[in-house]
DNA sequence: CATGAATGAGCATTCATTCAT
DNA sequence: TATGAATGAATGCTCATTCAT
C-alpha cells in the first residue's frame, strides 16, 4: 500500500491504509478508532486530531480507495486497439490477484455502506460517473475509429453495461468469498469484450 | 411482506422481515434486537427465543430474502421464447421497482457482510450456485433450440456473465442511491441479452 | 449420590443432586434454572413446579447436602474410645477423599452465601449447632470415663475448637483447590485429638 | 479504609474498597460493575479503564484485600514471648471486632469462589503459604527458646493446624452470621495456644 | 402436573468522543 | 500536537419468572 496519496497527508494516508488492511481482513464493523490507532502504532488521540470523527475516518479512508484506483486505471498505458484498451483499464477494476481482491474487498465494503450514507454515496456515485465517462470515451473513439455510428447516449450505455459486468464479476467474486481466479475472470472479460466490440 | 415463509414459522418470518425492513432503511449495522424486536412488537426475549444469538438471527433473515426471491423466480411463467425467459427470469433480480429496490438493498447488505462472515458467504455461494445453474439451463434449452452447438461450460460461462451483469447494474443502482428506473434498467438488459441470444 | 433423601421426594431430590454437581462443578454462580433443568433430564416447569423460586430451590440444596451429611455424621458406630469416636465424627466432615471433598465445596459455597442471606445462614447455624452438641457431648463423656471435671460450657468450648480445625482444614482444602490428602488431614486431626484428649 | 496501598494506584485502590464494601454490605454477587461505579463516585467506563473486565477488577480486589492483612500482620510487634506472638498474629486474622469481621467476610466471599477460579486459587495459596510460613517460624524459634526439639516439619504442622483454627473459627463466625464477639473467640484462641505452646 | 413461549430487567463490555495536561 | 484518562450511551446476551395451553 501507498503511504502517501494526492488526497492525505503521510500520516493520514498511512491511518487510511490501516483502515483498508482492517476492512479487508475483517469487514468495515471491525474498524474501530482504536484498533485503527494501534494498527497504525499511533495513539487514539492522534488518530482523532486528523480524523474528528470516525464517520470523517471512513469517508477520507474511502476517498482515498477510490483515489488509488481511479489513478491506477488513469495510469494504465493506452493503445491504438479499443478492445484492448478497455480490457486494460476493466482489468484494474476485477479481482484478479490478491492485491485488487483485497482492494475490491475494500471497495465492496464501503459502497454497500454507501447505500445508507449520503457521503459515502456521494463519493461512490463520483467514482461510477467518471469511470463510466471514460470508458464512453473509449466506446466511442472505437466506434468512430471503425467507421460506426454511435451516439453518445449510445457509448454511455454500452459503457454502464461494461462497468456493470465488472462490477457484477468483482461483487460475486468478494461476496462467494472466491480465491482470485485471475484467468477465469479475464475469460469472460474478453468473451464480453469481444461481444461488444466485434 | 409475506408474514410466513418456507424456512421460519410465522413469528420468526416476522421477525426476519423487520431483520430486512431496517436494512433496507438504516443499514445492516442499524439491526440490534432491540430495534428488532420493536419493530416487529415482541420482546427482546422473544426475539432471542427465536434466534438465540444475533448472528443466527442475521443468518435466518438472509435465507428467508434469498428463498423469497428464489421462489419469486422459480414462480416466473415461462414460454418457449429464451430471450423473454432470461429476462423475465433477471427481471426479478433487477432493481425495476420500490419493492425490488428494497429486497436488492437487503441482498446487497447481506453479501456485502458475506465478505468477511463465513456462514453468510455459504448462503450466497448456494444462491449464487442456483440461480448460475437455472440461467445456464435456459441458455442451453435456447441454443438446442436454434440448433447452435453450446458446450455445458460454454452454457455456465454464458450464465455467469448474465447474472454478473445483473448483479452489477443492481449494485451500482443500490451503492450510488438511485432511484429505481425500470426503463433504464430494463433496457440495458434487453440489449445485453439481444447481443447474446441473436 | 442418593437419590432420595429424608427431606426432598425423589423428583426433588434428583433436583437438589444436580444442584450439587453444578456447584462442585462449577460454583454457585453457575447454578441456573436452565442448568438444573437439562442436567436432570427434566422440563424448566417441572424445576419451577418443585421449587416456586430460585432461591427456594437453592435453600432446599443446602438443607439437602446438610441433612445428608448429618445423617451420615449419625450413623457412624461408636464405640468406648472417645479420641476414636471424635475422629470417625470428624473424619466424615473432612476432604479425605474425592466423594467428600466434593460435598466440601458444596458445603463451603454455600456457606460463604450464607454470610449474606439469611434463610441460608439459618440452616447454617442449625448445623453448627447440631454438631457441636454432638461433639459436646462425646468430650463430655470422655471426661467423665476418666474421671475428669468438666464443666458443659468447657465441654461445648472444646467441641466449637474441633469443629473449627476441621472446618478450617476443609476450607483452606477447598479454597486453595488441593487434592484430597487423607492422609495429611488425617494426621493434623489425629495431632489435634491427641493434644486435646489426652 | 485506605485509600492507597502497594498494589494499585489511589483511583484503583479506592475502586478495590468499593468492591471489598459490596462485598461485606451485600456479598459477592452483588458486585457489578455499575455498583462499583456509582459507589466509587466515577462512571462505569473509568472502572473499565481502570480494571479491562469484571475478573480482572475482582482479582486486583482480592489480593487488595490479602495485602492489607499480610501488611497488618506484618507490622504486629513482636516480643519474646512466643505464645503471645503467635496470638497477636493470628488475632489480626479474627473477626474480633467490626472492621476484623468485615473484612473476614470479603475474605471469606473470595476464598469460597476461587474454589472455582484459579486465578483466585493462586492469590488464596499464596497467602496461606505465607502466613504459614511465618507462623511455623514463630513456633519453631519458640521451641528452640524452650530447649525443645522440633523438626521443620513438625513446626509447619503446628503452623497449619493454628491457621485452621483461626479459619474455622473465621468461617464459622461469617457464615452463620455472628456478631463479632472479640472475648469469646479471644478466648478459645487462647486455649488453644496454651495447650499447644506449653 | 407439565410444557415451553414470552417477558423484561439486569449484566459485562465496547465504543466514539471529550477534555485536561 | 499529542496523550490517555474519563465518560456514558448503546449493544448482545443471560436469566428468573410468568402464563397460556
Amino acid at each position: 500500500m501507498p503511504a502517501t496519496s494526492r488526497l492525505l497527508g503521510p500520516a493520514a494516508s498511512r491511518l487510511a491504509d490501516t483502515v483498508c488492511s482492517i476492512i479487508a481482513t475483517d469487514g468495515l464493523d471491525a474498524v474501530t478508532v482504536r484498533e485503527v490507532a494501534s494498527g497504525a502504532g499511533v495513539s487514539i488521540g492522534a488518530v482523532q486530531h486528523h480524523f474528528p470523527s470516525k464517520d470523517d475516518m471512513l469517508l477520507a479512508a474511502f476517498r482515498h480507495v477510490v483515489d488509488n484506483t481511479e489513478h491506477r486505471v488513469a495510469a494504465v498505458e493506452l493503445g491504438t486497439d479499443v478492445r484492448q484498451n478497455l480490457a486494460a483499464i476493466l482489468r484494474e477494476l476485477l479481482p484478479l490477484d490478491e492485491v485488487r481482491l483485497r482492494e475490491a474487498k475494500v471497495y465492496v465494503a464501503f459502497a454497500a455502506r454507501a447505500a445508507t450514507s449520503a457521503p459515502l454515496a456521494e463519493v461512490q456515485r463520483g467514482m461510477l460517473a467518471r469511470i463510466t465517462t471514460e470508458l464512453a470515451d473509449a466506446v466511442a473513439s472505437g466506434a468512430e475509429q471503425r467507421g460506426r455510428t454511435l451516439s453518445k447516449a449510445g457509448a454511455r450505455r454500452e459503457a454502464e453495461m461494461l462497468l456493470a459486468v465488472t462490477d457484477g464479476l468483482t461483487f460475486d467474486a468478494v461476496t462467494s468469498g472466491q480465491q482470485p481466479d485471475g484467468r477465469r475472470l479475464g475469460a469472460l472479460l474478453d468473451t464480453y469484450l469481444r461481444r461488444v466490440i466485434d
